[in-house]
DNA sequence: GTTTTCTCGTGTACCCGTGA
DNA sequence: TCACGGGTACACGAGAAAAC
């Protein structure tokens, strides 16, 4: 999963690109660009590694990836289709709108939200339907619908996926390494990974692949690992109310109940039963 | 069946040295 | 200057057992 500096493709007589993404799977590579990133899901589930953080993703969902981080959506196993509308576009287009057209100042504060990368909790049905119409639109109407897109978020009820911000541009050497790291913990998650095992897969000792792992994701290996885990074992809760905790434990991982019930009160502040309730 | 407590082994952080 | 390795202390994760 290597960290592609990514460079989205834009005509000089746009400020904002449209892509609408339909493909069997998400774009399952490690990427980061200076755009900010919108994005709705309308089909497909699995999870968005970003920066630190693991989340789950599903059909109906809106983020907002801020400029340069480290991102990438993956698909589940069983997902065989996938469906995303994405906008992007860079600070500098709502500097400019902000810099001649005073009335836009209500939109002043809209990067304080986009600083790191965010959830939409609120206000999503509207969202959606602009994104929706944008692929239908003439470039004038395009722009005006990304200012009421703007709006709607800078209105809308956020959820902030990750607070860390790696300053350093990701080198292509540091992705590779970061791309073999993903790809066998997400490959691997459910089965035991050792500390030993990952850092030889990268030729580091264990103490080095610990501070570049760190360093880089603002996560520890194993802190990582255990949120990949707790957010397959969600899943689980979310699929079905049938499956008992100790069989959700062993698929997502955890060689013990009693640890699985410890580790997700630390990740989700709630018991799994609770949890599974709440779902 | 689920949650909590206790104990031991391992992972992580830190300091310093080395080499490119 | 930066990336990485070695050594080491300690925090924390994982499993067993008990309690609910």
């Amino acid at each position: 999963m290597r960290v592609q500096p990514f460079a989205i493709p834009k005509n000089l007589n746009e400020s904002i690109r449209i892509q609408e993404h339909l493909a069997p799977g998400f774009y399952n590579k490690l990427h980061q660009h200076v755009e900010i990133q919108i994005s709705y899901i309308k089909e497909g589930y699995g999870n968005l590694i970003i920066s630190d953080s693991i989340h789950t993703i599903v059909p109906g969902d809106i983020y907002v990836i801020g400029s340069n981080n480290p991102h990438v959506f993956k698909s589940a196993e069983a997902c065989t289709h996938t469906h995303m509308i994405s906008l992007f576009f860079s600070q500098n287009t709502i500097d400019n709108v902000l810099k001649y057209i005073p009335e836009m100042d209500t939109l002043n504060d809209f990067f304080s939200k986009t600083e790191t990368s965010i959830k939409i909790i609120s206000r999503k049905k509207s969202i959606r339907n602009k994104m929706n119409q944008l692929l239908e639109s003439d470039k004038f109407s395009r722009f005006i619908l990304f200012l009421q897109i703007i709006k709607k978020i800078k209105q809308a009820e956020i959820h902030t996926l990750s607070e860390f911000k790696y300053h350093k541009k990701i080198t292509a050497r540091e992705g590779k390494r970061m791309e073999v790291i993903f790809d066998y913990l997400i490959k691997n998650f459910r089965n035991e990974i050792t500390l030993k095992t990952i850092s030889e897969l990268v030729f580091m000792t264990p103490n080095a692949f610990c501070r570049f792992f760190k360093q880089r994701t603002n996560s520890t290996f194993s802190q990582f690992l255990l949120q990949l885990r707790v957010e397959y074992a969600c899943q689980l809760l979310d699929a079905s109310k049938d499956i008992p905790m100790a069989e959700i434990a062993e698929k997502s991982g955890f060689n013990s109940i009693s640890n699985f019930n410890r580790q997700f009160r630390t990740i989700k502040k709630c018991a799994p039963s609770s949890y599974k309730t709440k779902a």
